[in-house]
DNA sequence: CTGTTAGCGCTTTCAT
DNA sequence: ATGAAAGCGCTAACAG
């Protein structure tokens, strides 16, 4: 490994004439800076970061948790905060934590060991005293851990309020709903919201217990039929179970929309690989990604400060499960 | 931030001893080692990582570089890797390429600056000569870069013969292929295969032009269709293209497996979650990303080394498209 | 404009 | 068994 010592030698100038020609900092002649780049070019000098963030106390790297790369709704997540802060020279630690507290804190340890700059957080079960003594720039996505800690997410509870609804307009009558997992709040908001809008209108409340899981929304659904045949809507706590409900549906011979009509909710790309394609309310995934990333650099480079709580907009994408016409 | 310095003053100690129990490493007397650990938990005292990176000149952590995550392949692939490093202390750097030799050596560079220990690698583009003043391990997922670099893949000529001959073995004569882009190797393999089993057999050749992508599958497939009314089956170089496939076949009801059979490749998640299921040529994609990091961890540690070149097995997984019996 | 030098926090000889 | 001190590669005063 060249350093920055066999760099100075080689072009007959001190290490500190080659630190500035490298950061561009400081007054380096035309010439002598010539000679230095030579330098570096010929002994295909790189410099070591790891002695740089030692000095400087910030790393240029980033952690990223999420609960698990292998959910679908997390790749578009991962990818738009990789686009955004790598072009701001940033590398990012990726980490699963499966939504477990421990995995969580384990991690959050490891990258204050790293001297990580900041840290994006998706996760259930952090609180804002998991994260007292971590004195980093953090970034809660898809979930507001506290008001002092800057978030980015969607309004859950209105959106489901809007599927419910659709499923109305469309003269649904007796509308189940597919819950997921009551540790997500998410979920829990989505509950309430299709809860409310049934007993505004008076309308009965089905309601399967899912875990947003596949598999299992494709027996619940089932199941849930065998209780109630009449059932002719169902809103799905999330688009993964509610391709599992599709599945179920299709396998029964059952016409969707013409019997039963569905709408999930995220809007993952499963929804439209399936046919029918499914009604969602499509989260803008890739720009909450974006959003927190953006705000996290901001955050990091000292631009910004303080508790920006961003909510971004859920958009009811109408596709063929809701639609009579087009399938 | 807490340092060695501080907790040696506290427990009325040297660093060195601080060192010492740290890392469990020298003697240490046990009323002194109880001292020092008091004054870290005090403390809360946390090794900076950074600092010894800087001295061991090595980071216990390693980059993974692949073409985009947002492609159902990969996250499994990458959690796999992710499952082995953590156990082992490592952590691991995500990097999306997007297949981009130029990005690909940008990440490889930063990986150099940063200290990594060790690389994966999944590209089409990255050759020998480009890894040759990377003196670092490196094993290569999915392709084989160079004899001389370790690799875990899978046969991709054996696995499409397998898929080609299931669709002769049910009936079928007149079999397309998808074919996947040109420049990915296994596409290539794939597709000769194809040719290969098509004229052993004497039956015509029919390839469309994809470029493992959903949408454009799809449209392929109509115009497939419209040259060749006829066709009882389809090869589709990659599970997403399969999916593509299917959902033309569904929107022009065609029924499958009755009038038109397919088979994927791949073994994504997305084979199952369609109506009807698809046959596919399953990957062990998380066996592989697993054996991958094992082979890295195992060259970073020293206990391995040279040139083992990896080759698992793919599994015929028989599904609804070409299986009349079941859906 | 350029060089000298003192650390950043840690590990590891080398003494004691 | 423990401490002193050198040094990993780099940056940033400071001096010239």
């Amino acid at each position: 490994m060249i350093t920055i010592k066999e760099v100075a030698k080689y072009a007959d100038v001190s290490v500190a004439t080659v630190s500035r020609v490298i950061n561009n900092k400081g007054y380096v002649q035309a010439e002598t800076r010539q000679k230095v780049e030579e330098a570096i070019r010929l002994l295909n000098y790189r410099p070591n970061n790891v002695a740089r963030s030692l000095f400087k106390k910030q790393s240029k790297m980033i952690g990223y948790i999420v609960p698990d790369i292998t959910n679908p709704y997390f790749p578009q997540l991962v990818r738009a905060v990789e686009d955004v802060t790598v072009k701001a020279g940033f590398t990012t630690f990726l980490c699963n934590s499966d939504d477990d507290l421990q995995k969580e804190q384990m991690y959050l340890e490891k990258m204050l060991e790293n001297h990580i700059d900041g840290v994006i957080i998706v996760s259930n079960n952090i609180e804002a005293r998991h994260l007292e003594n971590i004195h980093l720039p953090i970034v809660a996505l898809d979930r507001v851990f506290h008001e002092k800690i800057p978030s980015v997410t969607i309004d859950n509870y209105d959106g489901a309020r809007r599927a419910v609804m659709h499923l109305l307009e469309n003269g649904c009558k007796k509308i189940a709903h597919l819950k997921g997992p009551e540790i997500i709040e998410n979920s829990n908001l989505r509950k309430k919201a299709y809860e409310d809008v049934m007993e505004e209108n008076k309308l009965p409340i089905i309601i399967g217990a899912g875990n947003y899981q596949f598999k299992d929304a494709e027996m619940t659904m089932k199941s849930l039929l065998e209780l109630h045949p009449d059932i002719d809507g169902v809103f799905a706590g999330n688009d993964v179970m509610a391709v599992g409900v599709l599945k179920a549906l299709n396998r029964m011979r059952i016409h969707v929309p013409e019997q039963i009509k569905l709408v999930g909710f995220d809007g993952i790309e499963w929804t439209e690989t399936v046919s029918p394609e499914i009604t969602t309310i499509a989260q803008p995934i890739y720009d909450m990604g974006k959003k927190a990333a953006t705000m996290l650099m901001e955050r990091i480079n000292g631009q910004a400060v303080g508790e920006d709580h961003i909510v971004l907009e859920t958009e009811l994408k109408v596709r063929e499960t809701t639609n009579n016409g087009k399938f």
